[in-house]
This record gives structure tokens, C-alpha cells and sequence, in this order.
DNA sequence: CCTCTACACCTAGACCATCAAGGTATGAAC
DNA sequence: GTTCATACCTTGATGGTCTAGGTGTAGAGG
């Protein structure tokens, strides 16, 4: 539905787990809802980038409940990942002022 | 060395061209030096997008001579590309600020 | 009780753009 | 006459996203 660009997707995970654990569909929700429903994340795109994040030591998992008493596996940022989004983060914003500023270039 | 989102370069060629029509060499430069060379567009990246761009008429190639009297592609952007162009920037920029929506939510 | 919806997880395969790493050829300069 | 910048191209690998499935649980409504 959405064309999400690759590299984003770890940008907005470890950004909203900042706040606390979430599990992936929480999370999928929470960033749907932070983006005023233009972002949608497929769950055949979340779940295999959790588990990538989770072997990069970005991420850890832990099987819990949620409110209403269902199993679901929440994921928390390490320190690893706070780093990662800190560096991420600053090249997110680099690219993109690059391309701001090329898109801002007038034309004739 | 440089990771450009996927669906980007188009954005940028596309908007490049607008002030007349180049050649991928010097296209690719006309990109990198308004980016401040924060962009490097790699040629293996660039000639294939280009073909594509051009059987999706989106752009027209005719081959000429360069000042410097060598002999190379234009590429030109045509109605179909300026329409596209316009398409894309607006998704383009509605995607940035919903990320830029959840990165600036604050958390706890 | 039964069915439907929402929750919550997962995987396999296809797709497609990017990138790395090559190769060809011309003109100018030294 | 070799080297450099110009200018084009292709092949193969990579890797993230998306499509399209599948599993199972809990609660609500009929």
C-alpha cells in the first residue's frame, strides 16, 4: 500500500521503542497512528526487520502479556540500538536536506 | 558509498532535468554538486534508471555532441515525466513529514 | 454454542532498485 | 604513446519490501 524506502523502516522502530516495549503489533499501530495514517507497516515487513534488528543487537525480545491478558513477544531498544539510532538519524537528515536542496534548485 | 533511498533517484533526475535536457555523466555531477556532494549517484545506478525512465516515457534520449565536442545521450524529460515528477514529489514529501512526525514525537 | 472480528505471530517467494565491479571507446594533454 | 577524464554500458549479487499466504487465541454477538 505505502512504498515505505528501505533504511526508514529501522529509523521509526527504534525511534518509538524509545518511549518504552511495545510488541510488533502494537508497535505497527503506534507508528501508523504517530504518522497521522500515512504510514501503514506491512506485517510481512515488520516481523522479518525485528528479527533482523533483534540479530543485530539493536533489539531484545521478551515474551510477556499484554493489558488483556494475550501472550505477544515485546521488544525493547538496547543500548546498541540507541546508537544506532542516533547514527541512523543523522544520516536520515543529511540525505534528506540533500535532497531537499536539489529539489529546491530552480529551474530555468 | 552512498545509499540513496530506492524511488529517490527518479525524484532527482527528474527534477535535474527540468532545466534542460544532460547527459547521465554530467547529470550524475549536476547532482552530486547541488547536494552539496552528499549525493553520489553511481553509474551502474544511473544508466539502468535512466533506460527505465525512458521506456516508461518519462524521458526522451536523442544523441548529440557535448561543448567539448564528444559525443553523448540527452535525456530530456518529457509531459508524461513532468507529470511524474510532480506525483512523486508530492508522495515524497507527504512521506517525509510523516516520518518526520514519528521522529519528532517525543518520548518518555 | 457458533461464528466473526480483532489480536498477535510467522514464513516463503517474488520483486526491484541499488551497488560493486567490471568493460569499451573517445579526446586532450604531456 | 600513455595517461587521464569523459561518457557509455552490462552482469551479478545483495537486501529490504511486499504479496499472500498460514497458525492460533480471545472476546462479542447472535
Amino acid at each position: 500500500m505505502n512504498d515505505l524506502p528501505p533504511g526508514a523502516l529501522d529509523l521509526l522502530v527504534l525511534q518509538t521503542l524509545r518511549a518504552g516495549a511495545l510488541h510488533g503489533y502494537a508497535l505497527a499501530r503506534r507508528i501508523q497512528a504517530a504518522s497521522d495514517d500515512v504510514l501503514t507497516i506491512e506485517e510481512g515487513t515488520l516481523y522479518p526487520a525485528l528479527h533482523r534488528m533483534e540479530r543485530q543487537g539493536w533489539l531484545e525480545a521478551a515474551w510477556d502479556r499484554t493489558d488483556t491478558g494475550r501472550r505477544a513477544k515485546f521488544y525493547s531498544i538496547t543500548r546498541s540500538g540507541r546508537a544506532r539510532l542516533k547514527k541512523a538519524r543523522t544520516v536520515w537528515e543529511r540525505t534528506n536536506a540533500a535532497i531537499a536542496r536539489v529539489l529546491e534548485a530552480e529551474p530555468a
